[in-house]
DNA sequence: AGCACGCCGACT
DNA sequence: GTCGGCGTGCTC
C-alpha cells in the first residue's frame, strides 16, 4: 500500500499529481511498437499489479495490455486504466521472464513474446461501434437540415440508444447507413467508439457456507423439530465438511428453496466463487504395475531423481523406435503429478500423435488436457483455464502448449524432438525446445527431449553436458528392427528397368499382399526445389563453393546455388560422366499410384497427402481405414513416416531417398537419415520382422547407409565433422533476413540495400558471413515476393544487436529469423 | 496493427 | 466544390 501523505495521489503544484502509474504492454500483433506505454491507475483498480491483464484505451481503440510495471508518478498528462480482464495476474514471473528472453533472443517485440502466453489473439473482442461527440452534440441542428430525414433519424438514434455497433444500425437504416455515418463523422457530429467485450467468462459457481460459528450452529441443528429434516441434513453436512457447492447439495437431496430459507434467516452465507477444483495429485492409483525394461528403469530412475531434487535438469532420451519412450513420460509425470507439480507434453502435431494422447487419457483421465490449433476460442479458453486452475495437471499439445498457464511446472516433456513442426514459422519465431529450456529453468523443472533421431545440435549439446544421455537401444516385447536393403537405382535403369518402383520393391509389396500384410509406402514429394540428377552415375549438381545441391529455376532456365546466389547455365551432359541421362528430378504422386496399381494388381491402396487429407479428420480417416485392413498399402507423404503404431505392417518402401538428400539445405543429410530411421520404424512392430526397401540413386552416401542400418552413431559423428568443417550449427550460429517487397523488383533492390548496409554492420565481427542476398525458395506468396539474406556466425548477440542498430527489427517489410529451420 | 490526418486526383 | 485514394505518423 502507498502511504497517504506527502506523495500521495494529492494535488501538489502547477497540475502534477502524484498517483499509481502501470506500465503497460500492449496486446497488439506488430513489431513496430516496442515500448511500454503508463496508464494512471484508478482507485477502483488499485489492486491492479505486475502481471495483470488491463483493459486500456490505445489512440481511437480500446486494447487489451499487460502490465509490467507499477510505480508512483506523475498521473497528471495520463490516461487511466478502463478494467482489468481477471480476477487474479495472468502472468507469474517465470512467464515473465521467458517473455522477455524470447523478446530478446528471437528479436521480437514485448507484446509479441507476451501474447504467446495467453490463449487467442487477445481477451478482448471489439467491435467498433458509433457514438455523439460530446462537444459537439447541440450543433446537430446545423449540419443536418439540408440532409435527407434518414440522416436525422440516425442522429437521433444514437443520442437515444447511446454507442450502437454498425451491424445493428445496418440493420435499422439499411444500405445508406455507410455513407450517412461518414458524413456525420466528417461533420464532427459522432465519433468512433470500441465496444469491447471480455472474452474471458471464468466459471464460478454458488458456495453455501456457515455464516455463524458452529456451537451456535450445532445448537440450532438440535432445536429444529424433525419435521425440518432438509435444513436438519444441511446443516449437519456444512457442520461436518465444512462449505459445500450447490451442485454438491442438490446432489445429496437438499433442495435449493431449504438453503435459501436458511439464508434469510441468517444462519447461511450464499457466494460465489470463482471453480477451482482440487488438483488430480492424489487420485493416481499407487497400485499401479507396469513391467518396464532394464534400460527403461535406469531411464526412469535418473529422471524421477532430477524431479525430486526439483532443480533444473534436462535429458535426451535416445530410444530407437518402438524402445517404449512413451512408458517412460508416463512414469516421469506420474511422478511429478504425485509431488504435486504440473506437466507439459509437447507433440511435433497433434493430429498425428493420436496414439500418446490417448495413453495418456486412459492413464491420467481428466487430468490431462488437449490443446490445439483446433479448439474453438471458447474450448481454448476453457482448457487454459482448467490448467490455470490447477483443475488438470498434464498439458499436451504442439509447440504453443509450451506456453501453458501452469503455476508449478515440474516437468516438460519434448517428443520427437528433431521435428521442425516445433519451430514457429511466424513471428515470433521461437523454437518451442529452447523456450522449454528457459522456462524450465526458471520453474526449477525437468526437461526430457525424446527422439530416436535426435537433432543434431541436441546430440552435440549432450555430449556438451548441457543433456543428460540416456539410451534405450532395444524394441519393447519381441519385436526386432525391420532389416533394410538399399536398392541402386543406377543398377535398375543399366539394366533397362525404368519403372520408379525397382524389382526388389515390387516383389516385396507382392509378397507382402499374399501374406495378408500389410504395406506403408513414402513418397518424398520433390517439394518445391527441382535439382538435377545424372540417372546414369547419381551424381546431383552442386556448387563448387557451398557443398549444396543447385536448384533449377524454371524463369531463365538456370541452375542456381541458394546459398552464394551463382547461376549457371544447365549442362545438355553429365560433367561427372558424359552420359546425356541428365534429368530434372521429382516424381508425381499420381504417377508412382498408377506404377503401383499396374505391378501389384491385386492390392488394395490408398493414398495419403495434402490432397486426400483436406481435414484433419481426413488424415485420422484414412489411417484408421488402413489400421483396420480395409487396405493393403498405404501411399503417401511425410506424414506416413510418423506416430502411427500398426502392427500389421510389415513392410515399408521409400520411392526415392534422394528427394531430401538434394534439397539445398545444410541439414539435408539428417533429414534424410531420421526419415529412412523413422519409416524402418513402421515396419515390424508386432511379433512379425519387418522389411524395408529404399531406393536411391546414391547408395553409398553416409546418410542412406547409416540410416540403413539404423545406426545414429555413425551418421553423428560423420555429420558433426562435416558440420564443423564448415561452420554450421552447432558449431556456428545462423540467423535469416526475409525481405518482402510487392515486386520482384523491389523485393531485390531492398535486400542488396540491407544486405550492403548489414554487410557493413558486421564487418567487424570475427568469422561471420553474409549469404545472399539470394531468392527465398517459394519466391512469391501471395502477391509477396521474398529475397532471403543468410548471416552466419559463431555467435549472434553482436549480430543481432547491429540489426537492431539498423532498425531492421520493427520494418513490416523485414522478417527476422533466428536459428532458422528452413534455410531455404 | 489500426486509425486519424492530410494532401492530391476524379467526379456527383 | 465533394469524394475517396492511400502515404505518414502516432498511440500513455
Amino acid at each position: 500500500m502507498i502511504k497517504k501523505g506527502l506523495f500521495s495521489p494529492f494535488f501538489i503544484r502547477r497540475g502534477i499529481f502524484m498517483g499509481l502509474i502501470a506500465q503497460v504492454i500492449v496486446n497488439i500483433a506488430t513489431s513496430r511498437i516496442q515500448k511500454a506505454f503508463s496508464y494512471s491507475i484508478p482507485e477502483h483498480l488499485s489492486h491492479v499489479d505486475i502481471g495483470w491483464r488491463v483493459v486500456i484505451p490505445f489512440g481511437a481503440r480500446v486494447v487489451e495490455g499487460f502490465v509490467i510495471g507499477k510505480m508512483e508518478a506523475d498521473t497528471s498528462k495520463l490516461k487511466p486504466l478502463i478494467d482489468a480482464m481477471d480476477e487474479e495476474p495472468w502472468f507469474d514471473s517465470h512467464m515473465l521472464q521467458t517473455a522477455q528472453w524470447i523478446s530478446q533472443y528471437y528479436i521480437c517485440s514485448a507484446g509479441e513474446a507476451l501474447r504467446l502466453f495467453i490463449p487467442g489473439k487477445s481477451g478482448l473482442k471489439s467491435a467498433t461501434g458509433y457514438c455523439l461527440r460530446e462537444d459537439t452534440a447541440v450543433l446537430a441542428e446545423e449540419f443536418l437540415t439540408e440532409k435527407p430525414e434518414d440522416y436525422r433519424r440516425l442522429y437521433y438514434y444514437l443520442q437515444k440508444h447511446g454507442t450502437t455497433g454498425e451491424p445493428a444500425l445496418l440493420r435499422e437504416f439499411g444500405v445508406d447507413t455507410k455513407k450517412i455515418l461518414r458524413y456525420l463523422l466528417r461533420q464532427k457530429g459522432i465519433r468512433t467508439a470500441t465496444i469491447h467485450r471480455k472474452t474471458a467468462k471464468p466459471r464460478y459457481e454458488t458456495l453455501v457456507s456457515l455464516a455463524i460459528d458452529h456451537q451456535e450452529a450445532s445448537a440450532i441443528l438440535h432445536a429444529l423439530p424433525e419435521r425440518n429434516g432438509g435444513q436438519k441434513r444441511l446443516l449437519a453436512a456444512l457442520l461436518a465438511e465444512g462449505p459445500l457447492s450447490m451442485t454438491a447439495l442438490r446432489d445429496s437431496k437438499v433442495l435449493p428453496d431449504t438453503v435459501h430459507r436458511l439464508e434469510k434467516t441468517g444462519v447461511l452465507q450464499i457466494r460465489q466463487v470463482q471453480l477451482i477444483r482440487d488438483s488430480y495429485a492424489g487420485s493416481i492409483s499407487e497400485a499401479h504395475v507396469v513391467q518396464l525394461t532394464e534400460e527403461q528403469g535406469f531411464a526412469l530412475a535418473a529422471i524421477e531423481q532430477a524431479v525430486r531434487g526439483r532443480e533444473y535438469h534436462s535429458f535426451l532420451l535416445h530410444g530407437i523406435t518402438g524402445s517404449g519412450k512413451t512408458q517412460v513420460y508416463l512414469e516421469a509425470v506420474a511422478t511429478v503429478r504425485k509431488l504435486g507439480r504440473q506437466a507439459i507434453v509437447l507433440v511435433p502435431e497433434i493430429a498425428l500423435t493420436h496414439q500418446i494422447v490417448r495413453r495418456f487419457k486412459s492413464r491420467f483421465g481428466t487430468d490431462v488436457v488437449v490443446v490445439h490449433s483446433r479448439l474453438s476460442a471458447g474450448e481454448r479458453f476453457d482448457a487454459w483455464q482448467r490448467i490455470r486452475s490447477g483443475e488438470a495437471g498434464i498439458v499436451i499439445g504442439a509447440r504453443s502448449a509450451v506456453f501453458a498457464p501452469l503455476a508449478d511446472i515440474g516437468i516438460i516433456i519434448i517428443d520427437e524432438e528433431h521435428e521442425f513442426t516445433y519451430k514457429q514459422e511466424e513471428a515470433p519465431r521461437y523454437h518451442a525446445r529452447e523456450v522449454a529450456q528457459t522456462r524450465a529453468c526458471l520453474a526449477g523443472a525437468v526437461v526430457v527431449l525424446g527422439s530416436a533421431t535426435p537433432a543434431v545440435e541436441t546430440y552435440y549439446e549432450a555430449q556438451q553436458g548441457r543433456h543428460t544421455l540416456l539410451s534405450l537401444t532395444t524394441r519393447i516385447g519381441r519385436a526386432v528392427l525391420p532389416t533394410v536393403e538399399v536398392v541402386d537405382m543406377r543398377e535398375e535403369l543399366r539394366r533397362g528397368q525404368r519403372s520408379v518402383i525397382s524389382e526388389a520393391l515390387q516383389e516385396l509389396l507382392t509378397q507382402t499382399v499374399v501374406q495378408g500384410g500389410q504395406a506403408v509406402i513414402l513418397l518424398n514429394r520433390r517439394g518445391y526445389s527441382t535439382f538435377v540428377m545424372c540417372r546414369e552415375c547419381g551424381q546431383v549438381l552442386h556448387c563448387r563453393h557451398c557443398a549444396i545441391s543447385l536448384v533449377y529455376h524454371l524463369a531463365g532456365r538456370t541452375l542456381r546455388c541458394h546459398y552464394c546466389g551463382r547461376g549457371t547455365a544447365v549442362p545438355d551432359v553429365c560433367p561427372h560422366c558424359g552420359s546425356r541421362y541428365i534429368k530434372f528430378f521429382g516424381t508425381g504422386t499420381q504417377k508412382v499410384e498408377e506404377e503401383l496399381g499396374r505391378l501389384v494388381p491385386q492390392a488394395r491402396i490408398i493414398r495419403m497427402d495434402q490432397d486426400t487429407t483436406g481435414s484433419k479428420m481426413g488424415h485420422e480417416k484414412i489411417i484408421s481405414a488402413f489400421t483396420a485392413g480395409r487396405y493393403d498399402i498405404l501411399l503417401g507423404t511425410q506424414m506416413v513416416a510418423k506416430g502411427h503404431d500398426i502392427e500389421n505392417v510389415i513392410a515399408v518402401g521409400m520411392i526415392s531417398a534422394d528427394t531430401a538428400l538434394n534439397l539445398p539445405d545444410f541439414r539435408a543429410a539428417e533429414k534424410t537419415f531420421a526419415l529412412i530411421t523413422q519409416l524402418a520404424g513402421r515396419a515390424g512392430r508386432g511379433h512379425k520382422s519387418g522389411k524395408v526397401v529404399v531406393q536411391t540413386y546414391n547408395p553409398d552416401h553416409f546418410a542412406i547407409r547409416t540410416g540403413a542400418d539404423q545406426d545414429y552413431n555413425s551418421f553423428f559423428s560423420i555429420e558433426i565433422a562435416s558440420r564443423s568443417e564448415l561452420g554450421y550449427p552447432p558449431f556456428g550460429k545462423l540467423l535469416k533476413i526475409v525481405i518482402q517487397g510487392a515486386t520482384d523488383e523491389q523485393a531485390r533492390r531492398r535486400a542488396e540495400a540491407v544486405a550492403g548496409a548489414v554487410r557493413h554492420a558486421v564487418a567487424h565481427i570475427k568469422d561471420c558471413e553474409l549469404i545472399g542476398p539470394f531468392p527465398a525458395a517459394v519466391v512469391q506468396v501471395k502477391d509477396v515476393f521474398r529475397m532471403n539474406i543468410m548471416i552466419k556466425a559463431p555467435a549472434l548477440t553482436e549480430v543481432k544487436k547491429q540489426l537492431i542498430v539498423l532498425e531492421l527489427d520493427t520494418r513490416a517489410d523485414t522478417v527476422i529469423d533466428v536459428d532458422p529451420v528452413n534455410v531455404m
